[in-house]
DNA sequence: AAGTAAGTTAAACAAATGTTTGATTGGTAT
DNA sequence: ATACCAATCAAACATTTGTTTAACTTACTT
């Protein structure tokens, strides 16, 4: 990737703490001293390497979407996939990714909240946009190939893909005990979320994409 | 309500102006002196009335959360409306609710990622689980009655809501020009909205919850 | 070996923060 | 009228914040 390589060991080192942090406490919770110390570097460095800490949470934005929408666009444009093939593959990468990389959309989520750096919600609606539209595409060919409905809502499709893995990440420790799962190692619980995620929103797509019963 | 009670006209100001404040930048980001300009009262006012900044952000969820609790239980004890149908009430209900309580939920969310608070984490993690226990109660009731399947899963339906909704309410901006609503009004663009919510999570908890086609 | 530039550091800085203080007001009961 | 108590306020307080400075080290080039 070419964003990586202008940042060096320990520019990366530095990200990898503040990601976490800013995840954890927040981006004003966190202070500099404190990602400074978790990536056991002088305070000073931040700001010599980024130049502010909201240029440092900017650099986060660009490493992370830039990844997640070059994956998207290479599936999208994946020949040998039918529609439904490809829907489902989103699905299942989609649950995986956030699984993966809670801390980063932790952060994206309270940015997108508080909305206070103009240059990230930038990236943000960049990102979503044209993943609405490379999504457009599927559906078209789906219906074009008849598999799927005339009258697809794909905004809310997504909507739903990510609200639905997100709710179910930051409310994951509510439910333990109220499915019965304190036994299982947090592992354990993370992996059975995952399937049951992947098996309920794709039966919820089928039924929006398709005429079958 | 009990819970009001206790608060005075004052209070109440400064309860609704931090409110606003603490979803639109954030806990940290809001400062007492905002709130205090906000509400028109002295910065020592907040010190005074609830002790601190940060209680008084338990008083905000104090209040909230107590009027969601009462109006879902009230429903599903409700006796003359078929188990369909209260789970349609609720999806509606539910959609008017975090639309015109929107600043309310981006703390919460906030609140809930950064994990904080244990006062309010608690708040909130017994909301969801009365919640979902008494959403399970109705979906038994609805099996028993032969109109449910027999295998449904409560907790991944409630996130499926909640995170629908939550999703498109943070990201309606984005997707103004997307959908061409531009020339629509806000009020306009967010009453299409709801409608197309409420039509696209009924459409999937049908399939969900029945078994029919 | 000398020189240069980048890397690294502790200390200092100015600004902003949540909270407390102590004085003043306004109304109410004695 | 007097005493009292809650409400209100401007000012002060002690920390904490992000950032800068200026000195020092390291590594590589000439």
């Amino acid at each position: 990737m070419k964003i990586m390589i202008n940042f060096n060991e320990k520019q990366l080192q530095i990200i990898d703490t503040a990601e976490r942090l800013f995840a954890r406490k927040g981006f004003d919770g966190t202070t500099v001293r404190d990602i400074a110390e978790g990536a056991s570097v002088n305070v000073a460095m931040i700001s010599y390497y980024f130049g502010s800490k909201e240029k440092l949470l900017e650099a986060i934005f660009e490493v992370r979407i830039g990844r997640v929408q070059m994956r998207v666009e290479e599936l999208i444009k994946e020949g040998s996939m039918a529609p439904m093939q490809k829907v489902n593959t989103l699905i299942d990468e989609h649950i995986e990714r956030m699984m993966q990389s809670q801390q980063f959309y932790r952060i994206m989520v309270c940015e997108q909240v508080s909305n206070t750096n103009p240059a990230i919600m930038e990236k943000i609606k960049q990102l979503k946009v044209r993943n609405a539209a490379l999504i457009l595409e599927l559906i078209k060919e789906g219906q074009k190939k008849g598999e799927f409905k005339k009258k697809v809502n794909v905004v809310l499709m997504m909507n739903t893909m990510i609200g639905t893995v997100w709710h179910s990440i930051i409310s994951k420790e509510h439910y333990r005990e109220f499915t019965n799962s304190q036994n299982l190692t947090d592992d354990e619980y993370e992996n059975q979320l995952k399937k049951k995620l992947s098996i309920h929103i794709k039966t919820m797509f089928k039924a929006i994409l398709t005429n079958e019963a």
